[in-house]
DNA sequence: TCTCGATATGTGATGTTATTACATTAGTCA
DNA sequence: TGACTAATGTAATAACATCACATATCGAGA
């Protein structure tokens, strides 16, 4: 199941700059850190954040068309479950966490109902403890 | 409470589409539809968008970049619990609901985490159930 | 080796979603 | 009236994402 991935060229290079940054990055935020490289085209980013994506090696932040990496990289054991983001609005950073229940209750949901899931987002904005207390 | 809103024009109209719509609309798929009653413009959506989910109305769908109206109309006390929502991708379908448990677990994370929520969505895609047996 | 097919890449144009900036109008109230 | 506030109108632009088509790369057979 947990394959590593061969990555290709641009591949390495998005997931790369995602993994350096310290937060979520939009795709042309990336583009632009990655235009001395030879990056070009949007195209160029969101071709290769689809791979990730696949590979659950990234992950999309909806509520602010954002890509973060993923903060449990060669640990898939929460794999079947949901996973959560709780993100700052203050300072941009994203808490990666899964639980449970919650993952248990929307799949309650989606048997009651007849519902076949294929993605779910659950996304917490806010501010974090260190910007709450600054 | 539970105060009844004075919707001015442009936010009757802006409402009203999107009770009559049997499904999520984008922002300028309401443009469209206003067209007629004189809307030109993009913000004049927006503006009245952003008052509506003020007031509970309306929902965002942060997952589709899509708007709409609040399945319960009456009751929209916002010390309820988290709403979730279920998009079916062939029809388009939406189902709101709530889950106290899902809820309690989001706070105990919160809580937990020293995280001030202000925001929380839950959004699950897949294929509902008419769609699923069709 | 050559050719085929699958995958990856390059590039420009276009489509879609959302906001900024500024002008105008309408209602409230001292 | 005048001054303040909310709502509206409009153009331009920013931000996010995809389409269409061309080219390149690489491995599996003939």
């Amino acid at each position: 199941m947990t394959t590593a991935h061969e990555l290709t060229k641009n591949q390495t290079l998005v997931f790369n700059t995602l993994s350096r940054a310290d937060g979520p990055l939009s795709a042309y935020t990336i583009l632009d850190q990655l235009r001395g490289d030879g990056f070009r085209a949007p195209l160029q980013v969101y071709r290769a954040l689809e791979k990730l994506l696949d590979y659950g090696m990234v992950h999309r932040l909806e509520s602010i068309n954002a890509f973060v990496a993923c903060a449990h990289p060669h640990n898939h054991s929460h794999s079947h479950g949901m996973t959560a983001f709780a993100i700052c609005e203050k300072c941009g950073q994203v808490s990666e966490f899964s639980d449970d229940v919650i993952t248990q209750r929307v799949r309650q949901w989606t048997t009651d109902n007849g519902f076949k899931q294929t993605k779910t987002t659950i996304e917490i904005r806010g501010v974090c403890a260190a910007c709450g207390t600054a």
